[in-house]
RNA sequence: GGUCUGGUAGUUCAGCUGGUUAGAAUACAUGCCUGUCACGCAUGGGGUCGCGGGUUCGAGUCCCGUCCAGACCGCCA
């Protein structure tokens, strides 16, 4: 027998027990009259103690010989610490080995297995098999492993069924890049791995199943970030019978439920605002709203005088920063040396200081006299002791900026806590978006994203101004989730499908199943899909979905592990019909 | 496709305006240590300064190119 017990439940009501162990070395303590090892598995850590007096000389020097990341196995008897330590749960035991079996040796790790550890990124991802080993990593894992279990128990609950559905599909042109497979039976032809299971969930809506959902991988072929990889997972659901409401409520219910089970968090009924409202107040259509600082809009008080930055632009808009006026000259000229690299791409700030005597100091004094700053702080809401900061220029893009210096500004302050979580709905998105370089509309959400009802006929003489039942669920500045109300009706399928631009023959041939298939009793449906990497990250107070990801790919989408992707021979080529050099 | 930051011992990093034999911590090895738990002490081994080119009497340091990594912009229906 490998073990008795686990190395993190031994007690002190265990002692004298005898035990036998099996785990990884930890660590060891050599003081030559005695040895401790450390030895650790999943569950914790358990003291090994050897020594002269109660030890034989071989097993001693067996102990001796042991190393870092050693396996061993051992049997020994659970006796009282002379010594205790309250840091850790077995601290008040440990056990006397009386045989020692090495069942696999280590070489020395490139890093060391401890929770502050000694390596880069890079490193532990080559070996991420030992820093899974590590703590933190692992219980990352666990949290992934509880939250998914959650969401089957609820859902499942709640009627919902899990269907598994193809990876195998066909490739389409709208939305993310495709990831391809070559087809070997099939010559010259592709499968796509699915950016979403979002065409079968639907059909499976017509199939009548009702409530569905799936915890699935999914594939985008783009440019990796922090918070995003090639290959994610979603949990994915769809019901059918249902308008906006019922799925909002049904979901929000779903998260509160993990947040309480996993994280013991009980959240309030989460705030509901409508796209237009999130970029107007917060300049982004996924706010952070753990913190205020919201945009005010200050064209009518800016534009009057002559400072021609403001007058020549299209929007005038500030936040109040709460406490700001302590910032230094030279934090302020860092912020706008910041909104000016390229990333942000601002030309510059306005910033007004609301002195604790009530005086007024801006960098456009020039400009402004004392009532249009009073005029300015009243306007934001700012008081004695605040900062108000003020960008200008084209709409769109001038909100972005400002959105990413609110970002940048309340991190600084300290304002983005991850213990602490502000869920909201972001509502009534846009059906379409205008896209310059094509010359042509887009999918906000997908191509399957139901007009309002009432604004069907819209579609036909001003398709940009048209507003769909679609939603995303935001914490912490993130989208989490986002779905919407389909299209039922195969007519005004084929509007929307005119709308973005396919021909007739185009939509028959990519999306023709689908149509067909709302020719034969499709009901009304609806779900929602969500990101299970970003929940996870959120949850566990990060925002780098990698360290929740057992297997994740680097910067430049490459597995550093396995050092893929990798070529494949000419004989693979051959079969698949694929030419080498082209 | 672009911007920024970094690449020096097994590892994490320091190395100033170019100037002697490239340092620290940690890890590793050996020895000592009668209760350690970030054990302590002593000694020791360990370097293609990412790679290629250039400037210079002299390059880890400056310049150009390139590769790799990370963050971000574009992209992500």
């Amino acid at each position: 027998m490998y073990r008795t017990h686990n190395c993190g439940e031994l007690r002190k009501s265990d002692i004298g027990k005898q035990v036998s162990l099996s785990g990884w070395v930890q660590k060891m303590r050599d003081k030559g009259f005695m040895i401790w090892v450390d030895l650790r598995d999943r569950y914790g850590i358990s003291q090994l103690i050897f020594d002269e007096q109660r030890t034989s000389k071989d097993l001693l020097n067996q102990a001796k010989s042991l190393g870092r990341e050693f396996v061993i196995q051992i049997d020994g008897e659970v006796i009282e610490r002379a010594s205790k330590n309250q840091n850790i749960p077995t601290g008040d035991i440990e056990i006397l080995v009386k045989n020692l079996t090495i069942l696999n040796s280590s070489t020395i790790p490139p890093f060391t297995i401890e929770d502050n550890t000694d390596g880069g990124e890079e490193l532990r991802m080559k070996y991420r098999y030992l820093d899974i080993r590590r703590e933190p990593v692992k219980k990352n894992l666990i949290l992934r492993h509880q939250i998914t279990q959650q969401v089957r128990k609820y859902l499942s609950d709640s009627s919902f069924i899990e269907v598994e559905t193809p990876c195998l599909i066909k490739s389409t042109p709208e939305g993310a890049r495709d990831f391809v497979v070559p087809s070997r039976t099939n010559e010259g032809e592709f499968y796509a791995l699915p950016q979403s299971p979002q065409t079968f969930k639907q059909l499976l809506m017509v199939a009548g199943l009702d409530k569905y959902f799936q915890i699935v991988k999914c594939f985008r072929d783009e440019d990796l970030r922090a918070d995003r990889q090639p290959e994610f997972t979603q949990i994915d659901c769809e019901m059918a019978f249902v308008k906006q409401d019922d799925i909002l409520n049904t979901f929000e219910g779903l998260i509160v439920d993990i947040f309480k089970k996993i994280k013991k968090i009980d959240l309030n009924k989460f705030p509901k605002i409508t796209y237009d409202q999130a970029i107007e107040k917060y300049g982004t259509d996924q706010p952070d709203i753990r913190f205020g600082m919201e945009f005010v809009e200050l064209n009518e008080i800016c534009q009057h005088k002559n400072f021609n930055v403001f007058n020549s632009a299209e929007l005038v808009v500030g936040i109040a920063v709460t406490g700001g006026n302590t910032f230094t000259r030279k934090e302020i000229d860092k912020y706008i040396d910041w909104i000016k690299t390229p990333q942000v791409g601002a030309m510059g700030m306005v910033y007004v200081r609301c002195n604790d005597d009530g005086k007024f100091k801006s960098s456009v004094d020039k400009f402004y006299d004392q009532t249009d700053l009073k005029n300015i702080a009243k306007k934001t809401n700012a008081s004695k002791g605040d900062l108000i900061m003020i960008l200008s220029g084209d709409k769109n893009t001038v909100r972005s900026q400002l959105s990413a210096l609110r970002l940048e500004v309340a991190k600084n302050l300290g304002l983005r806590n991850s213990e602490e979580f502000a869920p909201l709905w972001v509502v009534d998105f846009p059906l379409l978006s205008w896209n310059e370089e094509e010359d042509k509309f887009h999918a906000m959400h997908h191509p399957f994203t139901a007009p309002k009802p009432d604004q069907i006929e819209l579609l036909k003489t001003s398709p940009g101004s048209v507003k769909a039942n679609a939603y995303d669920l935001v914490i912490n500045g993130n989208e989490i989730g986002g779905g919407s109300i389909r299209i039922h009706d195969k007519s005004v399928q084929e509007q929307m499908f005119k709308c973005l631009g396919f021909t007739k023959q185009e939509a028959e041939e990519q999306f023709g199943f689908l149509m067909n298939a709302f020719q034969y009793g499709a009901p009304p449906h609806g779900g929602i899909a969500f990101g299970l990497d970003r929940l996870v990250a959120i949850l566990g107070g990060s925002e780098t979905i990698r360290d929740f990801i057992a297997f994740p790919k680097n910067n430049a989408g490459r597995d550093v592990m396995i050092d893929s992707p990798s070529k494949i021979s000419p004989e693979q080529l051959k079969e698949l019909k694929l030419k080498q050099d082209l």
